[in-house]
RNA sequence: GUGGACGUAGCUCAGCUGGUAGAGCACCCGGUUGUGGUCCGGGAUGUCGCGGGUUCGAGCCCCGUCGUUCACCCCA
C-alpha cells in the first residue's frame, strides 16, 4: 500500500532537469549586464512586514488588495511573501542606511516572488525576477542606463521578437491635472459594473481594456503625455535621446497602465511577440515618493523586474535555446573495487584542477557504462581496469571521434 | 475571482456506440566473457489524477474534488 502521492501547490512554476539548465542560463544572462554596469547584489527575505507592501505598492492595487500571500506567524506578526522586489530593496537601503553613501545606490537582486493569482502560461503563483535598482539620482541618463541593461539581457541570450515600450507617467502634478480631465471624460462613457469599479481604483486601468469597443472609446481619451509639466517633459526626452544614441529601439506608448502605485515619471515595459495574454517580459519606471513613504529620506530610484519564467518561455518559442547545457571533460568507468577507489580518487582530483568528472557508479558492466558515458555527452572516457592500475597507464577515449591514446593516468590532466 | 477545454505508462499519445488497457520514444538486459552512438532479440512499467454515483459491468456516462491549460482580470 503506497501513500498517497503530495503534489506541488497549484500554480507554482519548477524547474527539473534538462529545462533547469535553461533556466540557469536566463537567469545568469539577465543578471551579468547589472553587474558589468557595476550593480551589486543584495540578498533579501522572501517574507516580509504586511505593511511594507501596503505602503510600497499601493493598497489600491490588485496585488496588494487580492494576490498577496499573508499569514500570520508564531509571535501574531502579519508576514506576507513577497509579491515584487523594489519595496523589499528600499526598506532594506532605508534600514541599513545605504543611502547615506555615495549616490545612486546600485543593487541587483534575483529570485522568486509570490502571487496568490489564478495560473495561466507564463503567470504563476511562484514565479522568478532579476531585478535592479537605482537609488538617489533623478538623472536621467540613469533610466537610460536601466534600460539598456535590461534591453542586454535578453540580446545577449539573442531574443528578437520583443519591443520596448516607454512613456512618462509625469510626476505628481502632472498626474494630478491629467486625472481630473481623465475622469471627466470617463463620465461620459457607458460602463458595465465591473469596468466602473475598476475605473474608480486606477482610472488609467481602462487604457488597457482589451475588449475592441473600449479601446475604441478610449482613442479620444486625455493622455497624460499631453499633461507632463515642462520638468517632466524635459527629463523624458533626455531620457528618449539617450536611447537613441545607444540605438537601443523602443516604441511611446502612451496609453501604457502599470499595475504598481509607486510609479512615476520614466516608464517602461519589454514586450514579446510569441507569447500569449503573459507577454510582458519585463518592466520597470521610476518611483519618487516610494523611499519617503516607508520613512526614508526623499530619494528618487529606478529599476526593473525582469521574469525569468517569462524570457525563458520567450527564449524557447524563438527556438534560441538548448538544453544540453552539462557536458562532463571526463567519464571514469572503473571495474572492480578496487579500481572503484582509484576512480573516486582520480576524480576528486582532476576536479580540483577545475575538470569537470563523472564516474560510472553501480557496477553495471562494461557496455552499460558505455552508453551511460554517450548519454552524457562527456568529452572523453577511461576504463580503470586490472591492467591499468598495474601499468598506471588508461586509454583516453575521445567520444566524438572514437579513437583512443595511451595516458599516464598522472597526467590526464593536462590532456583533457 | 469569472468563463471554456483537458487529465490514460518517465514523455507524446491511441483506446470504436460502456465489457476490467495499448503504441512510439525513453529505460533495463542480452547479441560469446574489457568499450558507446546504428541494427536485432528480450524485459519491467500504470490503484486510466482522486472520491463518490449510475450499471451485471466504466478509462469511456453523471456529480464532486484536485491539477493543467486558454481567455478575461491582472502582471513578471
Amino acid at each position: 500500500m503506497s501513500e498517497q502521492k503530495i503534489q506541488a501547490p497549484k500554480g507554482v512554476s519548477e524547474y527539473v532537469p534538462d529545462r533547469s539548465n535553461s533556466f540557469e542560463l536566463v537567469r545568469n544572462a539577465l543578471i551579468e549586464p547589472a553587474k558589468r554596469a557595476g550593480y551589486q547584489l543584495i540578498e533579501l527575505p522572501i517574507f516580509e512586514d504586511t505593511e511594507l507592501f501596503r505602503r510600497g505598492v499601493g493598497e489600491s492595487t490588485d496585488v496588494v488588495s487580492k494576490e498577496m500571500y499573508t499569514f500570520e506567524d508564531r509571535g501574531g506578526r502579519s508576514i506576507t511573501l513577497r509579491p515584487e522586489g523594489t519595496a523589499g530593496v528600499m526598506r532594506a537601503v532605508i534600514e541599513h542606511g545605504l543611502d547615506r553613501g555615495q549616490l545612486p545606490v546600485k543593487l541587483w537582486y534575483a529570485g522568486q516572488f509570490f502571487r496568490a493569482e489564478r495560473p495561466q502560461a507564463g503567470r504563476y503563483r511562484q514565479f522568478y525576477q532579476v531585478g535592479i535598482e537605482a537609488i538617489g539620482l533623478d538623472d536621467p541618463a540613469i533610466d537610460a542606463e536601466v534600460i539598456a541593461i535590461a534591453d542586454a539581457g535578453f540580446k545577449s541570450l539573442g531574443l528578437s521578437k520583443y519591443r520596448l515600450e516607454i512613456t512618462s507617467l509625469g510626476d505628481l502634478s502632472s498626474r494630478a491635472a491629467h486625472r481630473v480631465e481623465l475622469l471627466k471624460f470617463i463620465e461620459t462613457l457607458d460602463l458595465d459594473e465591473a469596468t466602473a469599479e475598476r475605473a474608480k481604483l486606477n482610472p488609467l486601468r481602462l487604457f488597457d481594456d482589451k475588449r475592441e469597443e473600449m479601446k475604441k472609446a478610449m482613442l479620444s481619451a486625455p493622455l497624460l503625455m499631453d499633461y507632463l509639466n515642462s520638468e517632466s517633459l524635459e527629463h523624458f526626452k533626455m531620457v528618449t535621446k539617450y536611447l537613441d544614441r545607444m540605438e537601443i529601439s523602443y516604441v511611446l506608448n502612451p496609453r501604457m497602465v502599470r499595475g504598481l502605485d509607486y510609479y512615476t515619471g520614466t516608464t517602461f515595459e519589454f514586450v514579446h511577440e510569441l507569447l500569449g495574454a503573459q507577454s510582458g517580459i519585463g518592466g520597470g519606471g521610476r518611483y519618487d515618493g516610494l523611499m519617503q513613504a516607508l520613512g526614508g529620506q526623499a530619494l528618487s530610484g529606478i529599476g526593473f523586474g525582469l521574469g525569468i519564467d517569462r524570457v525563458l518561455l520567450a527564449a524557447e518559442a524563438e527556438g534560441i535555446i538548448s538544453e544540453d547545457a552539462f557536458v562532463s571533460d571526463l567519464y571514469i568507468i572503473p571495474l572492480g573495487d578496487t579500481a572503484k577507489e582509484f576512480a573516486l580518487k582520480i576524480a576528486k582530483d582532476l576536479r580540483s584542477a577545475g575538470k569537470t568528472v563523472e564516474i560510472a557508479f553501480g557496477d553495471r558492466g562494461l557496455k552499460g557504462s558505455m552508453k551511460a558515458a554517450d548519454k552524457t555527452g562527456a568529452a572523453y572516457v577511461i576504463v580503470l581496469g586490472e591492467s591499468e592500475l598495474e601499468s598506471g597507464t588508461v586509454e583516453l577515449k575521445h567520444m566524438q571521434t572514437g579513437e583512443s591514446s595511451s595516458v599516464k593516468i598522472a597526467s590526464l590532466q593536462q590532456c583533457l
